[in-house]
DNA sequence: TCCAGAGATGCGAGCTGGCCGCAACAAGTA
DNA sequence: TACTTGTTGCGGCCAGCTCGCATCTCTGGA
């Protein structure tokens, strides 16, 4: 068992977790079991849109695995987020939406459109600079979204 | 009823609403009615701490009338931020919390220890710069909270 | 190859936060 | 004072998620 099996101690956010063999080694490093519903949804993960609710993401795996349960996708997700290979984000009201780590980006939502912009972490740079020097404070700009108006919206708003 | 009633038409975000009567003046300028409730909402809102559920607004506004039920104070929370006078915010999971859109600001909340800052809006100033030059994004800080680590959580999480 | 034990799963119930419809009530107008 | 219409209490319902439990199955060791 000791094949190409990640460091084992780690598990952190930044795990090289570039496949779904990766992280079953991983998962199995850390006491967990390889099963059919976790390669599955690390299947998902891996391939397809990069933000996706439990719930599309467990209709995805049951489209091969029709008994998987919603629960599991939930508690899966939840074991994954641990290992910090997913992250989930809120993108505003509604269920939250997962993605895995190594993608990991902040989110502008319009108000109105419901639009949502991938923002680098970059533009988060001076915002975090400001919230450091003035508060101690170390921000993640990306579990919630910032919200606001779109360019097409804010536009739409002025006339 | 043109007392010194407010300028019935706005209803937008900065209404100078400043007090109880005002906004109820305000209300009723939009054909809406003055109840026990909404007064005693209002009085609740007016004074007291800035963040407040709906759960404890229904509480101590239930400390006087017992008989008020969390639905109105849902129906009529919606109902002032209408009008623009109160705001809800997301501060993490759980529910919304709502304050007077006079007090506006943004919100930095701690992940490990569930601490909240308020930041005042020029703390995002060089976000909404950037977002709008690079995206036509016109952000809104305020509706959920930047997470994040206080000074304290992130100096025991380096040792 | 088989087995024991721990981890994972399916299922259903339950929880929180919030919204809705409806009949009864009451604020404000004529 | 009567009437109109906005507001309320109440209960039910919904979404999103979590939990407990009995059953199943993966995995290391014999």
């Amino acid at each position: 068992m000791e094949q190409q099996t990640p460091a084992a101690s780690t598990g952190a956010a930044s795990t090289g977790a570039d496949s779904v063999e990766y992280v079953l080694g991983l998962l199995r490093a850390h006491g967990g079991r390889v099963t059919t519903s976790r390669r599955l949804l690390l299947g998902c993960l891996f391939e397809g849109r990069t933000h996706r609710t439990a719930e599309e993401l467990a209709a995805e795996v049951q489209a091969s695995a029709p008994d998987v349960h919603l629960s599991t996708i939930y508690r899966n997700l939840d074991e994954l987020e641990r290992l910090g290979v997913v992250v989930h984000a809120h993108l505003g009201h509604g269920p939250a939406s997962y993605h895995l780590a190594s993608e990991t980006h902040g989110h502008l939502v319009c108000e109105s459109c419901g639009a949502m912009l991938e923002a680098p972490e970059n533009l988060f740079g001076a915002l975090a600079a400001a919230a450091e020097r003035d508060y101690g404070f170390t921000i993640d700009p990306r579990h919630f979204a910032v919200l606001g108006h779109c360019a097409t919206c804010a536009a739409a708003a002025r006339n």
